[in-house]
DNA sequence: ATTCTAAAACGAAATGATTTTCATTTAGGG
DNA sequence: CCCTAAATGAAAATCATTTCGTTTTAGAAT
């Protein structure tokens, strides 16, 4: 398991430092997402000297990597999420507990309703938004 | 046109205040989405006396209430647009130009590829993202 | 048209999450 | 066990967004 972080890491060409390991752990032990403040205060239990930049900087880093997932959050604030799942899909985020879990299909109107049997709540809202390049841009090589 | 703005106002419950119909009347003329800061910018021709919280607070009031748009960037900078199509549909926002295109269709897969065809744009990542309240959380009235 | 009042707008200052800087330490290949 | 690039910490900066207390205004009532 610990071994396992440090082959991920190693994959997505990081140190396996102790506290990338740490944050691995901690995130992987958990369904809910965390913010990078709170994984720091639960860390620092660990380390005697551990920088919120630490933190802030590693979550970025392995969630560009893939190793982690981040949360878009209304509140705009970041958030990050450990999940195994290669396979493509997506997640349903409870906006009060912070649960993370797995959507197998991908049909947005069958989908909300499968979830609310599946995971038995509420979808309140959806957030569908592709990001790309238009024609337009993509005659300039992606400048506007 | 202007009446048109004064109506979606009054029917937002907002008082049609010459900021507000500015607002609405800049976002109305462009395809694209813009932040508060531009819009705070080219306002200040028209207006002697406009604060940037205004533009701040307006917007957000204004994408409340259903009258404007909000987009999800990942910058996590706030942007806004407008939109006329009261129909249920998504958008197709370019990171480069900031073009808003309208998606009919609602299947990811398919629809990333019916987006490369009829916007003639390149996808290069989507979010989906279900937000709402877990079973758990349903049986405590919305609190973890 | 004038008055009235709640809502809206104001500038300035505060906020606070996130980033940057740069000197120091560390992981891990050789 | 060394060496070098990568990682880290502390402090300070950033900067979009929000708050505060006050002044102005839109629009209903007169």
């Amino acid at each position: 398991m610990n071994g396992n972080h440090a082959q991920a890491l190693k994959e997505a060409g990081m140190k396996a430092t102790p506290k990338r390991l740490a944050i691995l752990e901690m995130l992987e032990g958990e369904t809910a997402y965390a913010s990078p403040e709170e994984l720091w205060k639960r860390m620092r239990d660990r380390f005697d000297r551990l920088g919120l930049p630490t933190v802030y900087r590693n979550l970025e880093e392995l969630a560009e990597s893939g190793v982690l997932s981040k949360v878009i959050h209304p509140n705009r604030q970041l958030y990050y999420y450990f999940c195994s799942n290669r396979e493509h899909h997506h997640h349903f985020v409870c906006l009060s507990c912070r649960k993370v879990q797995d959507i197998p299909s991908c049909g947005i109107e069958a989908l909300e309703r499968e979830v609310s049997k599946t995971v038995g709540g509420k979808v309140l809202s959806h957030i569908l938004q592709l990001n790309g390049l238009c024609s337009g841009c993509m005659e300039n090589g992606g400048m506007p």
